[in-house]
DNA sequence: TATTGTTATACTCTATAACTATA
DNA sequence: TATAGTTATAGAGTATAACAATA
């Protein structure tokens, strides 16, 4: 029965959606080149631990390496990015982002934190309060599981 | 220098990428058939809003109507849904869930509350009532701006 | 002419399976 | 044998452009 607890999960199922996609869209249209979220999380990951291994990112986006592999080989292609090799273990390679790739996430980022800020800009501060709580529980909760391995069938 | 603001908007954009993953990770694992994020949508408005047209669910979606032609292939050709002629205007169609459909969304709805049920399993009830509080304040925020038209480059 | 929907085409996202190279 | 990563393949998500049928 506990009534609480369920509203809170319908909220999250309703609500968490068109935060995303209010995120999304202003990634394509907000600035000149346009980021998926994937791509976007990719970039902020190798900005903020430099010379991390494609495994690194897999675990921290919870996704296969193959899919990883190519995500990265897009941001490659687009030269956000560049793969350099390990010196300490030659089977792992090395994340770093091209000064291009720091400037297309700075903006990407800004941008969207702007528009965030925009779309928040009508409530009062205790409402912002409120929701920065709420973030701030949430938060830990919700923890990446490392890469998927789903269950066969 | 609307520090809280910003918070927000920071937190907004850390956490909810999590969530999402979280729910779609659930919805794959979850239950038997595997659905995606937007054919859950899917069919939980076609369960809620019966009789729609494809161009309300687009607008409903937020995606164009080739993109939400091309999700309702996949339910219909899973049996999820059916394609029916609209009477009144003989452009239009009729979306309907089928026996099947019924059965899936209401599988998958349940099985995804559940597990985001669990995963606040361990908050007070304070602690759920802040968060109750800021998806009642988010969720008029973020509404659904009808289909997208992208800017010509 | 405007609206509803589909088809063609082209990306990205994501997975599993099979592979190579290194440890 | 186990780990890091790539390639092959496949299906879903998403868009634009071009189209057909109806209003």
């Amino acid at each position: 029965m506990s009534t609480l607890l369920d509203t809170c999960a319908h909220g999250l199922m309703e609500t968490t959606p068109k935060i995303m996609q209010s995120i999304r869209m202003e990634m394509r249209l907000g600035h000149g080149s346009d980021l998926s979220i994937p791509q976007f999380r990719t970039l902020r990951f190798i900005q903020r631990s430099p010379d991390s291994s494609l495994s690194d990112l897999a675990d921290h986006l919870g996704l296969t390496l193959p899919s990883v592999s190519k995500l990265v080989d897009g941001l490659v292609k687009q030269a956000f990015v560049s793969r350099q090799e390990s010196s300490t273990d030659r089977r792992r390679l090395t994340l770093v982002l091209t000064k291009t790739g720091e400037t297309i996430i700075n903006s990407a980022r800004a941008s969207a934190l702007a528009h965030l800020a925009r779309t928040l800009g009508s409530l009062s501060n205790e409402d912002l309060k409120t929701i920065h709580q709420a973030l701030e529980l949430l938060n830990p909760l919700f923890i990446s599981h490392g890469r998927q391995k789903l269950a066969k069938v």
